[in-house]
RNA sequence: UGGGGCGUAGUAUAAUGGCAGUACACCUGGUUUUGGUCCAGGCAGUUGGGGUUCGAAUCCCUGCGCCCCAGCCA
């Protein structure tokens, strides 16, 4: 491979270096990542927390986090502190500067009031139903509220008033005076304010009216002194708005610049529809290793690296598109790879008894702990008469693509001996029970001193030795493409997404440290569930299988 | 015949008037005590039409397609 050294740059970097070329923020670079504590965050989330710290970083600038919490109705501490403990665990550092909107809330109040003052903002009575009514269509204009014209007098005194809770909620709303008849929606008369007679988690009830976001946002971004305001497409309609008031008040004023949200497929990440599985049961709950939050990203095993190395290799750019979540598996691959202990463990165990191995004899083998990485040294094993090998490594009557074990065969047990299978022992119903090879005492360590080569190599572990565990094969949460396509996204759900496997056989692990991914040689990447393991049983789970051209060649024949 | 945005291999992303490149996916082959990793090679693209230009993914005109907007949500 090539080594290029240009560093690829997405538009959001040209800005800043046009910006900076220009000298207009002073050669400052400054974001912000803003989310509304209303729920938990997922891998949606991260690309923007990624690009928005990231740009900073890259920048030598600097990135708050701010809880734009403007809507006491949705809002909770719980959120506040998940959403703190996914940032801080993909890596990012805000260091003092965590903000909350509503620190600001006094201060919004203040340019509200020079808004009215300045005749650009008037109190109006309309219900909300009226404002629709009133508001015209995409195609036709509005019509302006018969509030329209009050003096500032009466609107300063109405806005007092509605600061004073002298309206329950929805009487009343602050307006900005803009355009009714904007082919802008958005510029059609928005309200600023709204009455909420509601607890806010931070401010508990010293408000009862709250700014909306259109008027909340452009503000927090220039208090903070914000230079590059970053949020998704559908706030691109808005930017005349943020423009507006932010001009109507002549007060610091931040860039917005779109860009296009993470989609992936085969994943939902509306917020409603992870709730609903949440609540329907069908995951165990938000951080069920199957979701995508961070949250259950985290309990599955994903690193933060693998994460934020995958938010920068997909890209930005103002282009809705579908990102395949092969690439999200393949970044943590890629990682593992790297850093996974290897160990051996047999998911759905099938005994072998080696018939001419002596009666309580224990062996230990040197095995590899990550031929990846050197410093990973070795490791020894146990070996004895009984074994236990894959289920699915033994075939009765294989196919002559099949390297692995059949009647006759010889393969290789990896680090072990080669093996030659000669009996099969089934039971009444003809399932088979057991099998007996024979070993070649030449071969230990799994190399034949005749030069003699075996096809395949097989994992196992020693039946007196191992460890007993459940291990949980998790699979992708929908099995359509785009679960969200012609009717409800429930039905596509993968009935397979969860497969327990509750007698697999581990080789003892050495490796002590809680929370390890190790790799289960030819199968895949594995850790102890804290939550599952709680009352002393060991559960591992499958963080993400290791790419399997067999089963890739299997699949294909069947004609899938 | 409302406004805003977006169209480059299967997917994603570069190339800002000068050889359409990269990654993932896919296919071949090699190495291999993991059917993993790694290595080599291959397949495959500028939304249609017209124009400007020595030269267009890029500039202009004109179609077509997709996304977003009518919350007192963010």
């Amino acid at each position: 491979m090539s080594e290029s050294n240009t560093v690829i740059k997405n538009f959001i970097q040209k800005i800043i270096d046009e910006d900076n070329l220009s000298g207009k923020w002073s050669n400052r670079v400054h974001t912000r990542f803003p989310p509304e504590p209303n729920g938990y965050l997922h891998i949606g989330h991260a690309k923007s927390i990624c690009l928005n710290f990231g740009i900073a970083e890259k920048n030598n600038g600097k990135c708050n986090l701010r809880f734009d919490d403007t809507n006491p109705v949705k809002e909770e501490d719980e959120y506040v502190i998940s959403i703190i403990d996914d940032v801080k665990w993909l890596g990012f550092d805000w260091e003092e500067r965590l903000y909350y909107a509503s620190d600001y809330f006094d201060q919004m109040y203040d340019y509200a009031l020079t808004l009215i003052q300045n005749g650009d903002a008037f109190v109006c009575d309309q219900s909300s139903d009226q404002m629709r009514d009133c508001r015209g269509t995409l195609k036709q204009p509005g019509e302006e509220s018969p509030n329209r014209n009050r003096s500032i007098e009466e609107n300063l005194e109405l806005f007092q008033r509605m600061k004073n809770g002298d309206y329950p909620d929805g009487e009343k709303t602050l307006r900005a005076k803009i355009d009714m008849s904007h082919s802008n929606l958005n510029m059609r008369d928005p309200v600023i304010y709204r009455i909420l007679h509601a607890s806010h988690h931070r401010t508990g009830n010293k408000w009862c009216i709250y700014p909306m976001y259109d008027w909340a946002h452009g503000l927090e971004d220039s208090i903070e002194e914000i230079t590059h305001s970053i949020c998704t497409l559908e706030f691109e309609d808005h930017r005349p708005l943020y423009d507006w008031y932010l001009e109507k008040l002549d007060v610091y004023h931040p860039q917005q610049i779109e860009f296009a949200r993470l989609n992936l497929n085969f994943t939902v990440v509306s917020k409603r529809k992870l709730k609903k599985l949440v609540d329907e049961k069908h995951v165990e709950g938000w951080d069920d290793p199957r979701m995508p939050t961070l949250s259950g990203l985290r309990r599955r095993g994903y690193t933060p690296l693998s994460i934020r190395n995958f938010a920068e290799g997909v890209g930005v750019t103002k282009r809705d598109s579908i990102i395949d979540v092969v690439r999200l598996e393949n970044s943590l691959r890629e990682e593992l790879n790297k850093t996974a202990p290897r160990v051996l463990g047999v998911l759905d165990p099938l005994k072998v008894v080696i018939t001419n191995y002596p009666e309580n004899k224990t062996e230990m083998l040197e095995a590899i702990n990550n031929p990846e990485d050197e410093n990973a040294g070795s490791r020894e094993v146990p070996f004895s008469k009984e074994l236990y090998i894959e289920k699915n490594d033994f075939m009765e009557d294989p196919p002559r693509k099949f390297f692995r074990l059949g009647p006759g065969r010889e393969v290789r047990l990896r680090y072990a001996y080669f093996v030659t299978c000669t009996d099969i022992i089934k039971d009444e119903n003809g399932t088979i029970k057991e099998i007996h090879c024979t070993y070649d005492p030449e071969t230990k360590g799994g190399n034949a001193p005749d030069g003699r080569k075996v096809k395949g190599t097989i994992h196992w572990v020693s039946a007196e030795h191992a460890i007993d565990a459940e291990v949980r094969l998790y699979d992708r949460l929908f099995k359509k493409e785009n679960p969200e396509e012609g009717g409800d996204f429930l039905d596509a759900l993968n009935p397979d997404s969860c497969k327990i496997l509750p007698d697999s056989k581990l080789e003892p692990l050495l490796l002590e440290p809680e929370s390890i991914i190790y790799q289960f040689e030819r199968l895949g990447y594995f850790k102890k569930d804290d939550v599952f393991s709680s009352n002393g049983n060991n559960v591992f789970i499958r963080v993400v299988s290791l790419r399997d051209s067999w089963a890739r060649m299997m699949k294909q024949g069947s004609g899938q």
